[in-house]
RNA sequence: GGGAGCAUAGCUCAGCUGGUUCAGAGCAUCUGCCUUACAAGCAGAGGGUCAUAGGUUCGAAUCCUAUUGCUCCCA
């Protein structure tokens, strides 16, 4: 033999993974098959691959290939999105090392750098997904700024601004004053940091009683039975507030209802106002209300309709608004005014104090909570058919209990936030007039028609309108996705489109269930008026063995392909599968990698086994139960698999899988068949084992791609294969005539087995040493079948079927059959006796609680028959058994 | 603060319609084996008050309620 003892995955991963290229399996087009389709997740192209992609495609890859090989027309469409935020931040981070800055190229300059950083970088998470096998069709890559895909972008802006669901908003955002920029809420980074906490007297205005006038001019230096106290971690903002808030309930304040208060410094009244959003615990329980400058905030000031006051610039410092410390930084600002409260006599103290503020990935500047205008997607009229598609099932979500987090999104949805203040995207096609209109066109010329029937201005000039500068959200191109991909909105008849969609599984992760999954199917109502997808199988994420999230920054991520390296691709994704139920997370583990890694070995030597044999034509086929025994076991677990993949039970489909080649076919299956050492095998048993291994290679191959390949192409055991004739193309076996009889007996068999071994291991007899076996049975089993099994994997020196036990023997009991070796050497009844006593202990127990049950007649009465046949079943078996070890005692005893 | 979920062997998790396929798998541990496919292996074994307390039921890991502890989501 020539081959070696261990499978060495490297060099037949990249030899067939080129192979199916080659012959263009992957490769769908529409015909008269039934479709199969499933559109990637797009990753961010800036990114490279993580464990999250790793099991995700995985799982991708798994149910392609499982339709490809049931006959479905099987089509996986991959690619990338353009990740506005991460990739214009590589992009100025590129430039700013060739000492470029992005605005004063400008816009054009800085696109061509962007896409030239594209072309550059972008393929390579796509590459990385090859070496794990994903069977994508390539030649339908699609990225969302294709033009194709852009177009679609600007198309449906347009159709939505017309049916009214675009408009203009003020809205927060994070504010990077470095950068002055907008960022994202993934762009803000978290941290906990030593702080302050100012207490602050604020002078209850003595004018203001309810229905009384508004005070002129408040006193300064009011008696100090007379304020209030607010405490406030950004003293700088005071200046800002258009109200101090307290807990309608809180007792300390009631005098101070319908009052208003007076900030120091600058002496402006503000009203109080009551809401029970006050925590009475947190600080001194009033709360200054600065809506221009916190989120909580903004959302109070707009349910008490007060005023919003803006006291800071772009880059962070104080505007004129602010009264006092103009043109300061906010946090010079902060440490200049306490000194100036001081003064005033209205700083009461300052505390230390911990708590969480954002900081700017990209500059590492404090984030400012800022006002400003962006683009709106109205939702709620789209999230009713998205809601109620799910509602109905027509969307199945899986683990379904996501249903119930999905239908509190969508029936509390949220305006949509389209704009981001980057270039690197489609810019919105929206453009100003001079007098401040606009005109939302998919082009300048046809924006200045519109602008002209607006204006009714003939003097304007196009070169007059301006176009926005924001672009739209990435999520705006990729919610289009699994329509544009198949060119669905500039050719909305074409073969692709009326083919594959819709779709029929998506893979992806629960935190993007809202931001793009929800967004998907609410764009297949209204572009396609059809869902996108039947199911939506939600993966968790992998976290470290301590339950950490695996990120670059916590290093805790092992580099996948270092893991392919080192596992092989089949035992990398056998690893995955391992222990990742659908929406739970999956605490990772290099030992499951390892695991596949061994799985794939046992199957490499299995083959090894066949491989070695010689048939001998001649030979009798002494092996009929066996494989009959076998094929059942092959049809059962194929059925068990069928189930688990309708129910999206990957993880328990592989097991089933797993148990089958390991348990079943090489620990048992292949013992029983096995000829001696430099037998011959016989034709009959040798054709078969080979056609089972051919079908358990059809069944491993989703999960393990590369070895079921290479096996397959054997040319000992399969003989010249035509080229076309690949694994990845073979049907899955049908689900063929299942023997129950015969599992069950073979059940009983194998139970025997393991009893004599035990024997032999607690009585230290070698293996080599063949045993007599004698029998008293009762059962029913036809022990005939099973015998030369028996004598092969218990070496048993023979098998005799007796009436009496033989006086000496060690003996057992298999169901209710009684077996007997008599050792050469002598038992030991002391210990013998106890062991049956402790059995028939045991038995006397469980027969005690079946009686109790049979003789209660309700229990007879309300149990569903079959149950109280199977009591009365399992009664009649405890009693044989408890006979014969009564009877044993007895012998022991005489 | 609002919502959801989880708690089963040392670890990671299955356990579907309540009932012997109910206490299970893999890993880890222990014992014995270099038995001509495989030590990345073979053959055995031990290990659990199913978080806690009540309740429903003839019967509860499973259904209900409360408690405790963790996790996630939304602000």
């Amino acid at each position: 033999m020539s081959i070696s003892a261990k499978y060495q995955p490297k060099q037949a991963e990249d030899k067939w993974y080129s192979y199916w290229m080659e012959h263009k399996f992957f490769r769908s087009v529409p015909d008269e098959r039934e479709p199969y389709t499933i559109v990637i997740p797009p990753p961010n192209v800036t990114g490279v691959l993580h464990m999250g992609h790793m099991l995700n495609n995985t799982i991708q890859d798994v149910l392609v290939r499982r339709a490809r090989m049931k006959g479905k027309n099987a089509c996986w469409v991959p690619g990338t999105d353009h990740a506005s935020i991460a990739t214009e931040a590589k992009v100025v981070a590129m430039l700013r090392e060739r000492g470029i800055d992005k605005k004063e190229i400008g816009r054009e300059k800085f696109m061509e750098y962007a896409w030239e950083w594209r072309n550059k970088y972008g393929g390579i998470i796509l590459e990385q997904l090859k070496k794990l096998g994903a069977s994508c069709d390539w030649d339908r890559t699609r990225f969302t700024m294709d033009d194709d895909l852009s177009e679609a972008v600007i198309d449906t802006f347009i159709h939505l601004y017309k049916k009214g669901w675009i408009y203009r908003g003020i809205r927060m955002v994070n504010w990077d004053p470095q950068g002055k920029t907008a960022v994202s809420d993934e762009e803000v980074i978290r941290k906990e940091v030593n702080q302050k906490l100012y207490y602050i007297r604020y002078a209850i205005s003595p004018m203001s009683e309810v229905g009384g006038q508004k005070s002129e001019k408040s006193e300064f230096g009011n008696p100090k039975s007379d304020f209030l106290v607010i405490a406030t971690t950004r003293p700088e903002t005071i200046m800002a507030d258009t109200a101090v808030c307290i807990n309608p309930n809180d007792e300390r304040y009631k005098h101070l209802h319908g009052k208003k208060a007076i900030i120091p410094l600058i002496n402006r009244e503000i009203p109080i106002i009551l809401d029970e959003y006050v925590d009475m615990a947190f600080g001194t329980g009033c709360l200054k209300v600065t809506p221009a400058h916190d989120l909580n905030d903004y959302e109070l000031g707009q349910k008490h309709h007060l005023p919003i006051i803006d006291i800071l610039n772009e880059d962070g410092t104080l505007n004129e608004k602010a009264q006092v410390l103009v043109g300061e930084d906010r946090f010079a600002a902060r440490k200049k005014i306490a000194p100036l409260l001081e003064q005033a006599g209205t700083l009461e103290k300052i505390e230390d104090y911990k708590s969480q503020i954002g900081f700017s990935e990209r500059t590492d500047a404090v984030i400012e909570p800022k006002l400003s205008m962006q683009w709106f997607c109205k939702m709620d009229e789209m999230a009713r058919p998205a809601l109620d598609s799910v509602l109905k099932g027509d969307i199945r979500l899986i683990p379904d209990k996501f249903i119930n987090t999905y239908r509190y999104w969508m029936e509390n949805v949220k305006d949509w936030c389209i704009s981001r203040q980057l270039w690197w995207g489609q810019q919105i096609p929206a453009w100003y007039l001079p007098d401040g209109q606009y005109v939302i066109a998919k082009n300048k010329v046809e924006a200045f028609e519109q602008a002209k029937l607006k204006t009714e201005n003939s003097n304007l000039k196009i070169d007059d309108l301006v176009q926005e500068e924001d672009v739209v959200d990435t999520w705006f191109s990729s919610w289009l996705w699994p329509i544009s991909v198949f060119d669905g909105f500039k050719d909305p008849n074409n073969d692709d489109i009326n083919y594959y969609y819709p779709t029929n599984d998506l893979v992806t992760a629960p935190e993007i269930l809202f931001f793009w999954v929800a967004r998907m199917i609410m764009a297949g109502h209204e572009f396609r008026n059809e869902i996108p997808f039947s199911n939506v199988y939600l993966t968790g994420i992998v976290r470290d063995k301590i339950g950490r999230k695996m990120s670059k920054s916590l290093g805790n991520s092992p580099d996948p392909l270092d893991l392919i390296e080192k596992y092989g691709a089949d035992g990398v994704r056998v690893g995955m599968l391992f222990s990742s139920p659908a929406g739970n997370d999956l605490m990772f583990d290099e030992k499951h990698c390892e695991q596949g890694r061994n799985f794939a070995n046992k199957i490499w030597n299995a083959f090894r086994l066949l491989k070695g044999w010689t048939v001998d034509n001649a030979a009798e086929n002494k092996n009929e139960t066996a494989i009959a025994w076998f094929e059942s076991r092959l049809n059962e677990t194929l059925t068990e698999i069928e189930n688990n993949f309708v129910q999206y039970r990957l993880s328990e489909a592989l097991i089933a899988t797993y148990k089958l080649v390991w348990d079943d076919f090489c620990s048992w299956y292949l013992e029983m068949i096995k000829p001696g050492f430099e037998q011959p095998i016989d034709r009959q048993t040798y054709d078969k084992t080979v056609q089972f291994f051919s079908n358990i290679l059809t069944i491993l191959h989703p999960f393990m791609p590369f070895i079921t390949e290479e096996l397959w192409h054997d040319e000992e055991i399969f003989g010249n294969r035509k080229e076309t004739d690949c694994c990845i193309v073979a049907r899955m076996p049908e689900i063929g005539q299942i023997d129950t009889r015969l599992l069950r007996e073979m059940e009983i068999i194998t139970a025997l087995v393991t009893k004599i071994r035990e024997v032999r291991q607690s009585k230290q007899i070698s293996l080599k040493e063949a045993l007599p076996l004698c029998a008293r049975v009762s059962s029913g089993v036809n022990y005939d079948r099973f015998i030369s099994i028996i004598f092969r994997l218990a070496n048993i020196s023979e098998f005799a079927f007796v009436d009496e036990k033989a006086a000496g023997a060690i003996s057992f009991l298999v169901s209710t059959d009684e077996f007997y070796i008599q050792l050469n050497q002598n038992i030991d009844p002391v210990a013998e006796q106890e062991r049956l006593n402790n059995e028939k202990a045991y038995l006397e127990g469980f027969l005690r609680s079946v009686d109790a049950k049979l003789g209660n007649e309700r229990f007879v009465q309300n149990a569903k028959p079959e149950i109280v046949e199977n009591e009365r079943k399992k009664k009649a078996d405890a009693e044989a058994k408890l006979k014969i070890i009564e009877e044993h005692l007895k012998g022991l005893a005489g």
